[in-house]
DNA sequence: GTCGGTGCAAACGATTTGCAGCGAT
DNA sequence: ATCGCTGCAAATCGTTTGCACCGAC
């Protein structure tokens, strides 16, 4: 974990940014739950824990500023709110299968999608830099 | 036009609901609109330069309306709100690819993603009921 | 006269912003 | 002394809700 926090440390310094203390802890916070797919409420309340006196704003701009130098990746649900998962963007691509009952969030690693972006880029002109897939149904625990 | 805006009265009203003045509108605007991506609020223009004395919150309340009767359909580009297309949950999916610079929005109707739905549903036991599908890039007059 | 549907304004939840203070360089 | 980073509170934006009213049945 520490030789990550290294590696973000370097590529944000690079961009004459620099990892303060508030930042590692949410980026602490978010290596932690690598397999969650946090909010920016509830990294709020899991860095509030180590670290009573962060705001909430604080949060917010550490998560866009982290999205800007791809050191995170956000996703959204349609639950209302974004949520956050660590990764760059040009990582290998995960999707997302989510259940409409109790919100479970299982992630499948295939990608497919390769032969259908080369026949987008090809029929419509369109430069395709990322994708994103979710499934929604109902997993076997809540399966009608 | 109007041969739509009837199957969807008897649809309602199938279900106790009625097509009042207002909800037509709000049909018509999304029926004269069906290859944009309207927001609720741009709805909400739109069916104010017919009938001004709509308010906002009816226009969500039948969009909601609209949704939950299968007569519409709202997909989340993450630009900050819900966007809203005619056609029901059962149609064909079709799928979207929008560019990151000027926002256009193409929809492509190629639909491979069956084979991938039974193989998730045959390895994590999992229902799927609905499946969402983005591209993000350039399109041709906004590429680098 | 009931009751679904409405407009308006207030409430809401997620996110952003203005601003004064702080701390490393 | 500067300037990026911070906490706090206020502001904002999309959306929802409470409520009194209206109009069809």
């Amino acid at each position: 974990m520490n030789k990550v926090i290294n590696e973000v440390s370097k590529k944000l310094k690079s961009q004459e940014y620099k990892l303060t203390p508030q930042r590692e802890q949410i980026l602490r916070v978010l290596l932690e739950n690598k397999d969650k797919h946090l909010s920016a409420e509830e990294v709020y309340m899991l860095v509030k824990k180590k670290s009573p006196d962060v705001g909430l704003a604080t949060v917010y701009r550490t998560l866009e500023l982290f999205l800007d130098n791809d050191i995170i990746r956000s996703v959204n649900f349609g639950d209302g709110c974004k949520r956050y998962e660590f990764g760059d963007q040009e990582g290998h691509h995960h999707h997302h299968v989510i259940c409409l009952k109790c919100g479970k969030i299982i992630e499948i690693d295939e990608d497919l999608l390769e032969e259908l972006e080369k026949k987008v880029n090809k029929e419509h002109n369109f430069k395709i830099t990322n994708h994103e897939l979710k499934f929604f149904g109902y997993c076997k625990d809540c399966a009608d």
